[in-house]
DNA sequence: GTCGGTTCTTGATGCGCGTCAAGGCCCAGC
DNA sequence: GCTGGGCCTTGACGCGCATCAAGAACCGAC
């Protein structure tokens, strides 16, 4: 019997369920990219260090609790279920991107999502209120990461609106290996935690055409792939040129990768 | 002879050249949108008013300086030459929105331009430097700006993603309609500062189709227009249930413009 | 008022992508 | 090894939107 793309890929027992709490110091020696070296004590002394499996959903909280989480490592994805039934990725989260309630519409069937395993840490600001300067670090912190994750997007959105699919997905898998890669030279190779699927979902298109795209690219020569979940971008030279908008994907994401 | 849709619709030249900067005190006493009182105060105080005519495009500074613009009254958008020779809209402002480079990404041909007539304020963050109190209530002011600028981006992500066009443009008019219009039970009415190619380019539609749906649109009852640039919501419940996003929408900007 | 330019509308046509359907690949379990 | 079930790929086909083109409506200048 042939399943054919299962909603959200049938493993929704396994997603549900709030994340596990470890101890703190188990993370208070990692190193993670947070500008300001002081950033890490304040999430490491007043936080509290979770860890999400892969494919877990985590609940955020209620409405508007203050509540903030960091991601230490890992890949998140906030993703939407529009009423019908089509499942929409609406943002990647990298490691040091801190995400709350705050930053999400109040859309129907929001959630985040792990795409693999991830060490984060939650935060509830109001627990810095007896040390005004360290409270004063945090929002600073969180203005310039709010930022960024702004900038992001509304990259993202020029992405959807201006490229064409098939320059969707080479961008896309740029970011990506950007963030998670290995670069060398001017070829970057990642894994792909995301599936098919959830690429398609992303980068709002249908997973059939993302098939045909990903063939594409590979017979041109653009991208190759190792198994289902490797991806290699051969020149991001060329494909910085034959897309315009990749050289901002580099400037946004080249750095935080470099950084991190 | 026919001009048939000019680039960025011809007016390039009106476009270029600085905001006009004026005394300050004459928007000391304009209420605005904010939700802390002291904030007026500060901005105010500490920046300079500016004014920017329908048209104008709005000069940012340098890449990453440290500036930040208070917007008051009218409204601006953000828009971006896709180096080919498509523009489009990224993201509208509204008045109380902030905005400044840092949540911008560095995309070629990035721009902020008026729609309306606006008043603003500039705002150089260090010249509050000298007192930690309101630098510490900008911090927090900016957090909560930012993160309601970077919820609306993901909601527009969700609309573009998952919307038919049709409902793209109803939601679109809803969300000005409520942010800028006059409610009166269930009808809302609204001036359009923008055309229909501005439209088409915030949607990631063509003008030409844009013109069908709208046309579409008022034929079914949906929304009804006076003239080319005010538009009107007949039922705002029928509305958000055709369309589930609208719900959020309302969420998000119903109430804004309920506060404002 | 008339005129010129812009913006909007509407039609005909073609292509891209979504959809449905059928297979192939890959991995886990036994 | 084999088997079954997710995933992924690939084909056929239809609809929706972009494109091109022409004309209508609107608006300011004079």
């Amino acid at each position: 019997m042939k399943t054919q793309r299962a909603k959200p890929s049938g493993s929704a027992v396994a997603l549900t369920g709030t994340a596990t709490v470890r101890s703190i110091d188990s993370y208070a020696s990692t190193a993670f990219p947070v500008s300001d070296g002081d950033m890490e004590v304040i999430f490491a002394t007043h936080g509290v260090a979770m860890r999400a499996r892969r494919r877990q959903r985590l609940v955020m909280g209620s409405k508007r609790s203050d509540v903030i989480y960091l991601l230490k490592t890992g890949l998140l994805v906030l993703s939407a279920i529009g009423s019908g039934d089509r499942r929409q990725l609406l943002a990647i989260l990298y490691p040091g991107d801190v995400f709350s309630m705050a930053l999400v519409p109040p859309i129907d069937g929001v959630s985040v999502v792990a795409m693999t395993d991830c060490e984060l840490v939650r935060l509830r600001p109001s627990a810095l209120d007896d040390s005004p300067r360290e409270l004063r670090e945090l929002d600073a912190f969180m203005v310039q990461r709010t930022a960024e994750l702004h900038a992001r997007s509304i990259l993202h959105i020029a992405r959807l609106a201006s490229l064409s699919s098939e320059s969707r997905v080479a961008a896309f898998i740029l970011e990506l290996a950007l963030r998670t890669g290995q670069v060398s030279n001017d070829t970057v190779a990642c894994d792909l935690p995301l599936s098919r699927s959830d690429i398609a979902d992303y980068l709002s298109l249908n997973a059939d055409t993302l098939s045909r795209i990903m063939t594409r690219l590979k017979s041109r020569g653009a991208v190759a792939t190792v198994g289902r979940s490797r991806a290699i971008v051969k020149s991001v030279k060329r494909l910085s040129k034959e897309v315009p908008i990749c050289a901002a994907t580099l400037a946004l994401h080249g750095q935080a990768a470099a950084s991190g």
